[in-house]
DNA sequence: AACCGCTCT
DNA sequence: TTGGGAGAGCGGTTA
């Protein structure tokens, strides 16, 4: 049998072009060549992997097509084609003339229609087996048995091939023509099939189950009721149409010329010069087994090891420990991987005498790398199966761990020494999971540490740091994914425990390995800046340490209190929806903004000129609400049922669902890579938007609880950090000495801005002031203030540049910001983190606006989590030093608390002053302010 | 998956 | 007259 493959062009570099929209890749030329690389990725995967013996590649063509002739509506809207897709296109058709590839266009037709049609004249003539390659959902229409839908591999996910049977089951439908009415049904956002409002995925699974088709729905619509009855009425017509739109056609003019879809030798001059002309250095070794200037290897750090003879298949280790009477023993794998052209040496180190003798090498060497596998995404639960390790590029090695806690034990006995060995420095890619992971089987790891994710987040602090996406960028290598061993995520993901230790070990010993060769790019990159590197080493790197243990520590929650406070919820939230119901004269979906508007504004009249989001839906945010809440009495209730709703949903019910089973207690996860600023995030939960403002919201935190009776709830937090920055940067004498005087800054700004004593500011002034100084703080506009502080714009004028005429250097530094920024790139906080804002010369106004207020905010923001990142660590050398019994359980941008022994209490709430105050001196003095209680409300 | 809305500093 | 202060994460709805 014959195998033909049959790609959609189009959709597959659609989906490379987003699937690299985060971290483009761009050639020196400043040419985005991630469409042309994810395609041709693709198409060499198939090549290798199904083997195929004939080949075709369908484009759509610019021209209109029929569809267009005969649906003026269809795809008149459709958003621009990306430019940089636009450039794609001609490069993806040079690949595949150069790869002796037929290139299929048709005019008048689009790329679905052509296969379409020649999968059906191939599969008629009996001798093939024919794929259709798309990520497209509307191709399900075309399978049957000879013809199957070729999902490729993608974000993780697996290949997946679809039969008729598959994409039955996959649609619930009896047949696989149903996929027209489906579609006709829902519509498809992508190809612009509008299908009838209201009816999602969902819904049309149900009808189509029960009608059948879209035309007999529409015969029965006497059937359904409510809201769907109308629509599919008002919308039967389009739905027929979208069904028509859907249908893709099989009779296009088209010969199915199997000499020419044939597979042959690709053209090696042309396929050179394009590959050089695109940069794909790592393509071109595997395609054409030659460089066209030889790529330099990174090179290790020295190892105090016997160094081996490298020979072409990289044996060094072996021989490397060939000294060790174990010799011999070694389960040397050396494979040549096709994918990625790279040669290395993993070896499986399942013996005693084979792990004292690596445990041996490795306490000799500088610096090693390592990784933990295990069962688990978060660390707090996480049971080790593995460590792979390695201390020279293109060697690693792997350590199965059993099952069995105390054999494991044992196991991780023999690598202690290493672990605990000051002078070996450990390199990881998100250290801080390894280090709770192995903190929990009681082995504390010590030394120098170094993660590769946050030196990458110093360099550049924008992008993502995962392990897969820097091995693409900085070493031009994809790493074996997770997804390969375990599946994609889901019900039915796999267990690591289950996969073949040989899978393992290439998948681990991988990760160490590339982990080490990104340390060695990216460090000398870190290298380049001084002071980037002193905030590394001392800063992000202790804080990594001091985070894993204030996550391990966790906070212990008061269930009861939540539970009670739960049903107390449900029932105000039954009360509030039922009188929202009687007062709007109808059930609806509160929750829902889109039901609500059209409650609010079409069968209300609350506003007529209610305000519409980009998608065309009213907006019912809180302000506007609160604009009409005098308008109606039902405004209230939609508010109090928002804000119960969210409670409930968000802490009460979700909290106690995420405390440990281990520890029974609640352990938070801080990033300390994601933030363009450099401060933490919190997930999982997130502890650091725990409700305080409004009175029943406030009530969660007292479920935030001290250990036992002998502790108490410590909360310390900084006192206007970012307005002494402010101050401290801009040098302003009159707001310095505010804070230096220890005045309430508000009242000070509000004396001066209003032109009254201190004692004669109003509250309503120290309202406006307080605004007008956080709004600075961010860059406001006018515009922006007037509406935060509901004055009229011209007062919101006058009031900040009254501002500026009272804090003249207030505003000579903010300019003085952009300025900086206009001139580098970039922005720096007191330690030199850097946040890079090239649109600060944007053309495009709001790009730019947004861009000149980040050169004001990041700085301060940035300074701000530099300064309290230093005291987490000093306060934590404190306890550790004084072997306290009290720990450090929390930590939100200003804020640090703390489950203290009431023995302790006194003095640490003094040095944790002292260490927060003296964190880091400026020329504004700092202040904190701390409150005790059993809970963290009563801390505040 | 995108959006809307809402929580925090 | 519409763009119109910063940084995050999460739950619910909708398509």
């Amino acid at each position: 049998m014959k195998k033909l493959f049959l790609l959609d062009a189009m959709a597959l570099i659609y989906r490379a072009h987003f699937a690299f929209a985060k971290t483009p890749r761009i050639t020196s030329t400043g040419l985005n060549t991630s469409a042309v690389f994810g395609f041709t990725n693709t198409l060499l995967e198939v090549l290798r992997k199904e083997n195929p013996s004939h080949l075709g590649v369908a484009f759509d063509t610019a021209k209109p097509t029929f569809r267009h002739t005969r649906f003026e509506a269809y795809k008149a809207q459709r958003q621009q084609q990306p430019e940089d897709i636009t450039i794609a296109i001609p490069y993806v058709k040079r690949l595949c003339e150069a790869l002796c590839i037929p290139v299929l266009i048709m005019e008048g037709y689009e790329a679905d229609d052509i296969i379409g049609t020649l999968a059906k004249k191939a599969s008629a003539t009996g001798g093939y087996e024919v794929y259709m390659m798309t990520p497209d959902k509307d191709y399900g229409q075309l399978v049957e048995e000879h013809v199957k839908l070729y999902k490729p591999a993608f974000m993780g996910k697996d290949v997946e091939i679809m039969g008729p049977k598959e994409v039955c089951e996959r649609w619930g439908i009896s047949n696989v023509d149903q996929v027209v009415d489906l579609l006709g049904l829902m519509g498809d956002a992508v190809d612009n099939i509008p299908g009838i409002p209201g009816i999602g995925e969902k819904t049309a699974v149900k009808l189509i189950a029960e009608y059948g088709s879209v035309e007999n729905l529409i015969a029965n619509v006497d059937q359904l009721k409510g809201k769907m009855a109308e629509n599919v009425r008002a919308f039967a017509e389009q739905g027929l149409l979208s069904k028509e739109l859907a249908l893709i056609e099989q009779n296009v003019p088209i010969e199915f010329d199997e000499k020419a879809l044939e597979l042959c030798e690709p053209n090696r001059e042309t396929l050179s010069a394009l590959l050089d002309e695109l940069e794909f250095r790592t393509l071109r070794k595997r395609l054409l087994g030659e460089e066209p200037a030889p790529a330099e290897t990174p090179k290790t750090a020295k190892s105090k090891a016997p160094t081996a003879q490298m020979d072409l298949f990289g044996a060094a280790p072996v021989a490397a420990i060939a000294t060790s009477e174990v010799a011999g023993q070694w389960e040397t794998t050396t494979v040549r991987r096709t994918v990625h052209d790279t040669v290395h040496d993993y070896q499986l180190i399942d013996t005693p005498e084979l792990r004292k003798s690596l445990a041996h090498y490795l306490n000799l060497q500088d610096a090693i790398c390592f990784d933990t596998e295990t069962t688990a995404l978060s660390a707090i639960e996480a049971d080790l199966i593995g460590m792979s390790f390695s201390y020279r590029v293109g060697e690693a090695f792997y350590v199965p761990v059993p099952d069995n806690r105390e054999a494991a034990l044992v196991i991780l006995e023999d690598f202690r020494s290493v672990f605990e060995n000051e002078a070996v420095e450990k390199i990881a890619q998100n250290i801080k999971y390894d280090l709770t992971v192995l903190a929990n089987y009681g082995v504390e790891v010590k030394g120098k540490l170094y993660d590769t994710m946050l030196a990458h987040y110093l360099i550049e602090p924008e992008k993502r740091h995962n392990m897969d996406i820097l091995a693409e960028t900085y070493l031009n290598y994809t790493p074996v994914a997770i997804e390969e061993l375990i599946g994609k995520k889901g019900k039915n993901q796999g267990n690591m425990r289950d996969v073949d230790m040989e899978k393992i070990k290439e998948y681990a010993a991988e990760d160490a390995d590339i982990t080490l060769q990104l340390k060695e790019v990216l460090n000398p990159v870190l290298q380049q800046n001084p002071k980037l590197v002193s905030l590394f080493e001392t800063v992000e790197m202790p804080l990594a340490r001091v985070l894993a243990e204030v996550e391990a520590e966790g906070v212990r929650l008061d269930v009861g209190f939540l539970k009670e406070l739960s049903q107390q919820l449900d029932v105000d939230l039954r009360d509030t929806q039922q009188r929202a119901w009687e007062l709007a004269g109808q059930e609806f979906n509160i929750a829902s903004p889109k039901q609500l508007g059209e409650i609010l504004f079409e069968k209300l009249h609350l506003d007529p000129k209610a305000k519409k989001t980009k998608t065309g839906q009213y907006m019912t945010g809180e302000d506007v609400l609160l604009g009409l809440e005098s308008k109606h009495e039902i405004v209230r209730k939609i508010l109090d049922f928002r804000e119960l709703q969210k409670l409930k949903s968000t802490y009460v019910d979700a909290l106690p669902a995420l405390l440990s089973p281990r520890t029974g207690r609640l352990h938070t996860s801080f990033n300390q890579a994601v933030t363009a600023t450099g401060r933490l995030s919190s997930t999982n939960p997130n502890l650091q938007n725990i409700p305080i403002r409004t009175p029943r919201g406030r009530e969660i935190r007292k479920a935030f609880i001290a250990r036992d009776e002998d502790h108490v709830i410590l909360s310390a937090d900084y006192s206007q950090i970012e307005l002494r920055i402010m101050a401290a940067f801009s040098g302003d004498a009159s707001m310095t000495e505010a804070f230096n005087q220890g005045l309430d800054v508000h009242r000070a700004t509000a004396s001066k801005v209003f032109h009254v004593p201190l004692e004669e500011v109003t509250a309503d002034m120290r309202r406006k002031a307080k605004t007008v100084n956080f709004g600075i703080i961010y860059g406001v506009s006018a515009f922006g203030l007037s509406q935060q502080v509901e004055v009229s714009r011209t007062e919101a004028k006058e009031l900040i540049d009254n501002y500026f005429r009272e804090f003249p250097a207030v505003k000579e530094y903010m300019d003085e910001s952009m300025a900086k920024v206009r001139e580098t790139g970039y922005a720096e906080t007191i330690l030199g983190r850097r946040r890079y804002l090239p649109n600060i010369n944007s053309g495009n106004q709001t790009d730019r606006g947004y861009a000149e207020r980040n050169a004001i905010n990041a700085p301060i923001q940035g300074t701000a989590a530099d300064i309290m990142k230093i005291a987490m660590v000093k306060v934590q050398d404190f306890i550790r030093r004084e072997k306290l019994k009290s720990r450090m359980i929390l930590t939100v941008h200003d804020e640090l608390v703390f489950d203290v022994h009431k023995s302790e209490l006194d003095y640490l709430r003094e040095h944790v002053n002292e260490l927060m105050v003296h964190a880091l001196p400026l020329s504004v003095k700092m202040e904190t302010g701390m409150g005790v209680g059993q809970n963290w409300l009563e801390a505040h």
